[in-house]
DNA sequence: GCACGTCAATGAAACGTTTCCTTGACGTGA
DNA sequence: TCACGTCAAGGAAACGTTTCATTGACGTGC
C-alpha cells in the first residue's frame, strides 16, 4: 500500500479505476460499466461512481484502455512533407472525421526518403496503429512493399494506385489533364509541354496519359521532348522549363503537373522576360492565393485535397470496423481546370 | 493454451515476447534484456534471442511499453489549424526533432473552438501524452487556463505568452512591426493603418505594441481608427481594409498583421481601383509565393517557423527528461521585415 | 415453501511489457 | 575445502483497464 503523505513532492499520479472504485465503494467492473455505458447498472450505483470520478478527477488511461482492448485509436499518417501545399488540407479533413470517431492522428514526415519511409511504418507498427494512411514516395519499391504486405493494419492509400491491394483515394489528374492540353490545342497551341514529376508515381504517369490522350484527340503529334519528369517541386520546374524555353523550337504552351512547382516556373519566365501569356501560355497545379493574385492569374488543375481526406479516413474507419469489403476499394476524386488569363492563343 | 491450426483465419496475432522467449529456449527476462541493449547478457543468449526475434518477425508493442514504463512516448500539439500557412513548417520540424528521439507526435485542430480545444486537452490528458505543444485560441479564457492547470505533462506555448508558468516560443512581432512602421515612416507616411487579430492573442497584442512604438518614435499621432483588430483571416482582413479605404481620410500606407489575410487585403484593394505602391503601401505577414510573385511583390513581416518548431520540441523533450528547469523558459524569435515594391511614399 | 430464473455486482484473469528479486553456477581467496 | 562474492538467467509482480465466470439476492411460478 502506498502511503501519501502531505509533504510528498508532486502531483500525485492520476488516480486509477481502482481507486474510483474504493471511493465510491464499489467494485473495479462496477467502475467499468459505468464508465462505458453499460446497461446493467443500477442508478444508485452509478451515481456513487460518478460523484467519485468527479471528486478524484478520474481521467481513464487510454494506454491501459488500448493494452486491454487491442485497439489503439490511433490513426498513423505517412505522408512525404505536411508542408507541402494541400497537405495540410488533407490532413486536416482527415483528422476532423477521425478526431469524431474517437480516433487520434499520428502525423509523420518521410520527406522523400525511402528508408526513413520504412521505419516509420515501423513505428506505426510498434505503436499498434488501427489504420495507415500513406502516401508514399515510390509505387516500384518491392521493399516498401514486402513491409507493407507485414503490416496489421489496413492502409489508405493517398494519390497512389500500388500496391493494388490497398484502398486508395486518388485524384483524377488523367482527365484533367487531357482537358487541359484539349483546351490548349483549341487555342491554337501546336507545341505544349508537360512537366510532371518520376514516372514511379501515379500522379506523374496519370498526367502523361491525359496528355497524350489530349495530343491525340487533338491530333497533334506526341514529341517526347516535350515531355519532363522529374519531381514536383519548384527547382525542378525551374530547371526543367528553362531548358524548354531556351529550346530554338520552344513550346507555346506549358502544364506544370507538380504541387510545388510553380515558383520555379515562373520564375524561370521572369528571367527570359517572356510574358504570360503572349509568350507562353501556362497551366499550373492545384489553386492558391499564388495562382489567383497573379498577373495574369494562372490556369490550374485543382481538386479537393479535404474531400479527399474526409474519404480516406472514412474508408479507413470502414476497414477498422471490419465492415467485409472484399475487394480494394478506389476513390477516384475529380479533378477540374479552372482556365485563367494565363492561357491564350500562341504567338503567331 | 491456444491452439493454431493451418486452416485458421486471417494472420496470427504478432508474436509477443514470450513466445519470443520460449522460440529462443531463453526466459521473459532475458529477451527483455536483449532487446533493451541491457550489458549483462551473454552473446549466446543474445544470438538465440535475435534469432528467435527475427523467425518470428517479432515486433515489440508501443502500448505494452508505455503501459509498463509510464511514459508514451507521445507529444500532442493542439494547433488552429494545420492548414493555416507556416504552421506546417512548423509542425514538420517539431515532428523532425521528436521522431530522432523515439518521440510521435499527435496531432489535432482545434479549428479556435475554445470548447473543441478543452476537449483535445483532455485527449492528450487519457492517451498520457508526455508533453504539449499548444497555440490556443484565447489567452483570457479562465477555463483553459485551469484545464492547462490540471495536465500532468509539460505544455510548451507556440506563439502565445499565456498562461505565464509555460515554457513559450514566441515570434517577436513587437520589434518588426515597430521596424516598419517607422520605415512607413521614413517614406513619408503620416496615416499608417494596422490590421490584425484580437488582442486576446499574443501576436496582435505585441504588433499593436510594436506599432505604437514605432509611432511615437516617428512623431506619428496615434489614431485609434487606424488600428483595426479581429481575426488573422482574409474576410476579416476584407472587410476591415476595405473600411480602411472608403473613408475620406484614409490611410496611405496598411500594415496587415494577419497570416491568413493577404488574399482578402488584395482583393480588397483591387476591387477598388488602387495601385500598389502608388496609391496604397502594403505590408503583409509571412512570406510566400504570392508575396513574392505579387507584381509588385509585397513586403512581408516573416519568421521561420521551422526553427520555432524545433526550439518548442527541444523544451518539450528537457521538460521531459525532467532537467530541473525551475523556471518557465521564453524564446522569442527574431523576425523580419522584408521590403519590397509593395511600399514607397505616398501620393502628394 | 421450494426450486429455479433473472439480474446486478464482484473479483479474478488477461493484455505485453519491464523490473526486480531470487536462484544457481562459477571463481576466488583464505 | 569452504565461504563468499559476482554475474547471468529465471520468474513473478506490476502497470490500468475490460471481460467473463461466479456469487448472491430477489422474485416468481408451481
Amino acid at each position: 500500500m502506498k502511503t501519501i503523505s502531505e509533504d510528498e513532492e508532486g502531483p500525485r499520479p492520476t488516480p486509477t479505476i481502482r481507486e474510483v472504485a474504493s471511493a465510491a465503494g464499489v467494485s473495479l467492473g462496477s467502475v467499468s460499466r459505468v464508465l462505458n455505458g453499460h446497461a446493467t447498472v443500477t442508478p444508485d450505483i452509478r451515481a456513487k461512481v460518478e460523484k467519485a470520478v468527479a471528486q478524484l478527477g478520474f481521467k481513464p488511461n487510454a494506454v491501459a484502455q488500448s493494452m486491454r482492448s487491442g485497439a489503439s485509436r490511433t490513426v498513423g499518417c505517412i505522408i512525404r512533407d505536411i508542408n507541402i501545399p494541400g497537405l495540410a488540407g488533407f490532413v486536416r479533413s482527415a483528422h476532423d472525421v477521425l478526431l469524431q470517431e474517437g480516433y487520434a492522428l499520428l502525423l509523420t514526415n518521410s520527406e522523400g526518403d525511402p528508408k526513413r519511409e520504412r521505419e516509420l511504418i515501423s513505428v506505426m507498427m510498434a505503436r499498434r496503429a488501427d489504420a495507415l494512411l500513406l502516401g508514399h514516395w515510390s509505387e516500384q519499391d518491392q521493399g516498401l512493399e514486402n513491409t507493407l504486405r507485414e503490416v496489421r493494419f489496413p492502409v489508405v492509400l493517398m494519390d497512389r494506385e500500388e500496391p493494388r491491394w490497398a484502398d486508395s483515394v486518388m485524384v483524377d489528374h488523367k482527365s484533367s489533364i487531357r482537358h487541359a492540353t484539349q483546351m490548349l490545342a483549341q487555342l491554337g497551341h501546336k507545341r505544349i509541354a508537360l512537366i510532371t514529376g518520376r514516372d514511379t508515381l501515379y500522379p506523374a504517369r496519370s498526367r502523361i496519359e491525359g496528355y497524350r490522350e489530349g495530343l491525340l484527340s487533338a491530333n497533334l503529334p506526341f514529341d517526347p521532348r516535350l515531355i519532363h519528369t522529374g519531381t514536383f517541386e519548384a527547382e525542378f520546374g525551374y530547371e526543367s522549363i528553362s531548358q524548354l524555353l531556351d529550346d530554338s523550337d520552344r513550346p507555346t504552351a506549358v502544364i506544370a503537373g507538380g504541387i510545388e512547382m510553380m515558383p520555379g516556373v515562373l520564375r524561370s519566365i521572369r528571367t527570359r522576360g517572356l510574358s504570360i501569356p503572349h509568350d507562353i501560355s501556362l497551366v499550373g497545379t492545384l489553386n492558391s492565393p499564388l495562382a489567383e493574385f497573379h498577373q495574369p492569374p494562372i490556369s490550374v488543375e485543382d481538386w479537393d485535397y479535404a474531400k479527399l481526406g474526409r474519404i480516406a479516413a472514412k474508408f479507413a474507419l470502414d476497414r477498422i470496423r471490419g465492415e467485409d469489403i472484399p475487394n480494394p476499394r478506389r476513390f477516384i476524386l475529380p479533378s477540374e481546370i479552372v482556365m485563367r488569363g494565363s492561357c491564350a492563343p500562341p504567338p503567331r
